[in-house]
DNA sequence: ACAAAAGTGTTACACTTACACCCATGT
DNA sequence: ACATGGGTGTAAGTGTAACACTTTTGT
């Protein structure tokens, strides 16, 4: 009684068994970039619910596993990699966004490089690349989820370096630029973009060229990233806030 | 058999029944300011586990709430007020950050007014505020939520206009700078601050003054926000990346 | 008159933007 | 020689950063 008037409404906060009635699960945005056009890994669902939408690459999250520890694994299969970055996007927990059930989706992004021992892997487990920016319906709440990734991509790109899972190891000034022209949804001056991204110090300049494709005849210059560099901007941050 | 050798690994996403084994909760990360600091409330935990810890604002979410809803409902409780906004921090979902089991934390953070009328509302509750940037141990993950939600309340600060509900309706430019070095945790040059502000169009000039305290002798002109600027920057954004 | 905080302007520099032509190469 | 995309420089304007003194008021 008298801990009542000095301790007031309680918190809730103890739990009773059935509360622990909900379902966990992860999915991952997979972004690549091929050149032309960002793109997101996605595989057709199988069965119901959502029979025929497309769905991201998603797995259940047993009682005892780590989120993160599962969308790695998930990855790592999917790709036939276990390199790259993956990066926590948010906890999505509305009540019915599964109608199997209550389950709380922690979903993560990440960037990975198109190439031939992925794509072959990729294959082989079921999925295919669309266009991040003309993407089908999804199943569950997975479209906003990839908007969600989107967002967040954008946001990474105007703070931080982005490309060195995306891009090939060598890439030309224009592949870049397409790159983030794709990312944040907008374009921009070539020789503008240029100086600013070489002043970052974040390229390193090669002696080698290609040629974008038959008709151009003019071969252009092959770029790499400086890899000190990229890391040390990718955690302090650099500013591409722009146009 | 034919099948398998088309739709390869399927993906882990049909729900077995004991794989609903989780709960879940919610915490508000919510801040205050009181001219001089930045404030977090926090309550005493009462009983295992973490006894004597402090603790955020936290509930239980039931299997058939959703996690906003309930979040909103805890800060009424609080504060005693429903106005004033509620931000999606992050869901953390790791699997030992409560020792009773397997909960997953939907958590928000929220900026509210120190007036009278919540001074005593949190009184009642059991809650008192601390500075943001000396906050004891607190019970589960809660410090890591924190420190997540302060990083939060930088990048916001940096890119769209704070304060209409941490000052009160009137308050002087070194209030407003002061909230803002708070937050970042850097000082600012007064002049530079002041221009960049006043031309942001986001602060009306009044014709009354206060003296900020009793040593100062000259009195300090009063702003108030311009509401509807306010909400314009708030959604389109605009930058305070600043020295 | 003095103490205290409020308030105010200028200058140098760096970055952003806008803009158009020549270059190197393959056919 | 011509067609194609690659590559380059400059000038005007805007924003940032660094800096110190005057003003107003209460005691």
């Amino acid at each position: 009684m008298l801990d009542k008037l000095k301790a007031p409404t309680p918190m809730r906060i103890e739990f009773s068994t059935d509360e622990f009635k909900v379902a966990l699960a992860t999915s991952v945005v997979v972004f690549g970039f091929d050149g032309e056009n960002l793109k997101i890994l996605v595989a057709n669902k199988i069965g119901q619910p959502f029979e025929g939408d497309s769905i991201i690459p998603s797995s259940i999250v047993r009682i005892e596993e780590d989120p993160a520890y599962v969308a790695k694994e998930l990855l790592t299969r999917i790709t036939g990699r276990n390199d790259g970055m993956l990066e926590k996007l948010n906890g999505f927990a509305e009540p019915f966004r599964n109608p199997v059930g209550r389950v709380v989706n922690i979903a993560y992004y990440c960037t990975i490089r198109l190439d031939e021992t992925s794509e072959n892997n990729l294959r082989k487990e079921g999925y295919l690349w669309v266009n991040a920016h003309e993407v089908p319906r999804l199943a569950y709440d997975h479209n906003k989820i990839l908007e969600y990734a989107k967002e967040r991509l954008k946001r990474r790109v105007k703070g931080r370096p982005i490309g060195f899972n995306l891009l090939p190891a060598e890439f030309t000034l224009n592949n870049i630029q397409k790159l983030y022209e794709c990312a944040l949804g907008k374009e921009f001056d070539k020789r503008n973009f240029r100086r600013k991204l070489l002043k970052s110090q974040l390229l390193i300049e090669t002696e080698r060229f290609v040629r974008s494709s038959e008709r151009a005849k003019r071969p252009s210059r092959l770029y790499m990233f400086n890899e000190k560099e990229y890391r040390t901007l990718s955690l302090k941050g650099y500013d591409f806030i722009y146009q």
